[in-house]
DNA sequence: TTGCGTGCAAAGGTTTTGCATGGCA
DNA sequence: TGCCATGCAAAACCTTTGCACGCAA
C-alpha cells in the first residue's frame, strides 16, 4: 500500500538482485544465503527474512510453500509483466517453474466464480504434476527397462 | 507398492479413525494430538508423524502444506471415491476445504496435458482462494464501514 | 540527528532421530 | 521368539524476536 520501499541499503540491493536473477525459480532462504556467501558478501539470515517479508508485502516478491519442502520458497514478480494475472506450474521432478499464460485458465477462474462461488487466487496456487521435458525423460527410462527385460 | 500396511496398533487404529471422522478438512499433528490427549488417549507425537508418514507412502492419506501455515497438513484419502480425480479448493479465510467435481476442471487437466505439455497432478494441486461464504462476510463488513463513514 | 536496517544470539515451533521398552504376529 | 512400533528426550531445522550498533536520509 506504502509507496515507500524503506530505505536502501547493500543488503537489500544484493538479495534484489539474486532474486531478479533467478525469477523463473522458486528459492529458499538458504540458497540465497549461500549463494551470498559464495560470492563473499555474507549476510545474516534474520536481514534475508525480514528483506524478503518486506518485499512480499510490497508485491515484489512473491512467498509459496511447497509441498514436500519444510522450507519456504520466494519468488521474484516482474513488475510490468506482472504474474498477477497468470498461474504458475511447478514440474515436481526438476523443479522448472512455468508460466501459465492461457485464455482456458481464466475462464476456469470465471467458471469455478460463477458456478462454484469460489475466488481462486492465482497468486497462491501452483499447479503440481510433470513437465514434457520430465516425462519424455521418464517414458524412456520405462522403454529402456521393457527392452532390457526382453 | 507394498501390500502390507505393517503391524496394526491401537495408536495406528486411533490416528486412522480420526484421520477418517475428519476427511473433509486439512488436519495437522498437533490437531490430532490435542484430540487424542482429550479422548484420553494420547500418542507420542513421533508416533503420530511416523504413522503419518506410512500413511502418506501407502496412498491412504495426503499431505499437504499450506501458505501462511507453519505445520504440514494431513488429510484422509476416501478408497472407493478416490479424490484421486477431481481437486480441491482450500478457502484462506475459514479453511474450509472443498471438493471440486467439475467437467471443467477435467478439461482443463486434458488443455493443459496436450497445448501446454504439462501433467497435472490433482493429488498434489490445491487451489487457494475465497469461498462464497467468506467472500459475502467480506462484502457485508466492507458495506457497513462504508455506512458508518457517511 | 533520527530512525530504520543489520547482525548476532537466543527463543519458539515443527519435525526427525536414537535408544530402550513394549506389543503384534 | 523376532521384529516392528512406541515413547521419551534430545537433536536438527526453519523462522522469529530482542537488543545494541551502524548506516541511510
Amino acid at each position: 500500500m506504502s509507496g515507500s520501499g524503506g530505505y536502501k541499503t547493500k543488503q537489500r540491493d544484493l538479495i534484489l538482485n539474486y532474486m531478479t536473477a533467478h525469477k523463473d525459480s522458486h528459492v529458499t532462504v538458504n540458497v540465497i544465503s549461500d549463494h551470498l556467501i559464495g560470492s563473499g558478501t555474507p549476510i545474516g539470515t534474520a536481514t534475508i527474512y525480514r528483506q524478503l517479508e518486506k518485499l512480499v508485502e510490497q508485491g515484489v516478491v512473491r512467498k509459496y510453500t511447497v509441498d514436500n519442502s519444510t522450507c519456504a520458497c520466494f519468488q521474484y514478480v516482474e513488475p510490468e509483466r506482472g504474474c498477477h494475472e497468470h498461474f504458475h506450474l511447478k514440474c515436481e521432478k526438476c523443479g522448472k517453474l512455468i508460466h501459465l499464460e492461457c485464455d482456458f485458465v481464466s475462464e476456469l477462474q470465471v467458471h469455478v466464480q460463477s458456478e462454484h462461488g469460489f475466488t481462486i487466487d492465482p497468486l497462491r496456487t501452483v499447479f503440481y504434476g510433470v513437465c514434457k521435458e520430465c516425462a519424455a525423460a521418464e517414458a524412456d527410462k520405462k522403454n529402456e527397462k521393457r527392452k532390457n527385460n526382453e
